[in-house]
DNA sequence: CTCTGTGCAAACACTTTGCAGCTAA
DNA sequence: TTAGCTGCAAAGTGTTTGCACAGAG
């Protein structure tokens, strides 16, 4: 990503943050800005480094809450299950999960076009896939009619 | 599920082990019991709750040890992404993760296909769907040719 | 001026590690 | 008998919370 596509979609963002009526910080821009940089999926720690080197004052907390804050307003999101405890499953036949993002729970569905998916070659070339499958995030039932706030996952 | 049919599993995972080379102690009945006897996709802690009931003595960590051992001989499975530090994701353009189980790194794939999975009604009329993806596990390039031992993921 | 955001510190939750004694095979 | 397993304790890592001050609007 270039520069000048950098410089854009911070433009974005900075009207998303109006929009959705954030303040505009300079600690909210440059984790932003180092959130897009990268091609890996980094950490609060990753982002917190990289920020540091151009506002070696900023803390691990204020990393921490803007990445979750980009995330609740669609400028960023959370890679699949990560930042929760592990949870297992016993259940071997087939089956896909749907995780609420509000309660935490992960719930079981089963629709068996996704049992079998096809991957590109280009992938099973490069990569041992051990486990494919569909994965969906909302909100379950109970919690589609509360707020979006004061979630805990 | 009725007990004779986890009898069944029970006798099937001591078999497995067996296999696998691992002893057989009462321990890790229990703790595969209780796993497959939730519907639920149970945190280790869910776990030791269960089991202390029939077996007060085991401790916390041999759960834990218990339920990464079923994770690697099959008998249970990881549910996606739990377990890892948060990971955040500028890209908002589609994509597909592919999370490499050993050194823990997601990286982006796109196959223009899976971007819009149809959904079966079912599931739309009962969750609010916000993210709908295909993910895959396995192990990256560089780790293929390295032991499943030794792991950090 | 006001109210949100930041930095700091402490608390908390989850996971991992090392080790001595125990036990299944 | 012995290699692998368990329980305990401690440390490590990641995340959350409360609060006082600073800064954006």
């Amino acid at each position: 990503m270039d520069n000048e596509q950098i410089t854009i979609k911070v433009r974005d963002f900075e009207k998303r943050c109006r929009e959705s009526g954030l303040k505009l910080t300079p600690q909210r821009s440059a984790v932003y800005k180092a959130l897009i940089n990268t091609d890996m999926h980094p950490t609060a720690e990753d982002i917190y480094r990289e920020v540091r080197k151009e506002m070696p004052a900023i803390s691990l907390d204020t990393v921490n809450r803007t990445l979750l804050t980009l995330a609740e307003i669609g400028a960023a999101f959370i890679v699949e299950g990560t930042g929760q405890p592990r949870r297992f499953d016993g259940g071997l036949e087939d089956h896909q999960h749907f995780l609420c993002i509000k309660c935490g729970k992960v719930i079981d569905f089963h629709h068996p076009p996704f049992d079998n998916i096809q991957l590109p070659n280009e992938i099973e070339g490069k990569f041992k896939v051990l486990r494919k499958t569909v994965y969906l995030e909302g909100l379950c039932e109970p919690c589609q009619n509360q707020s979006l706030h004061n979630q805990t996952v």
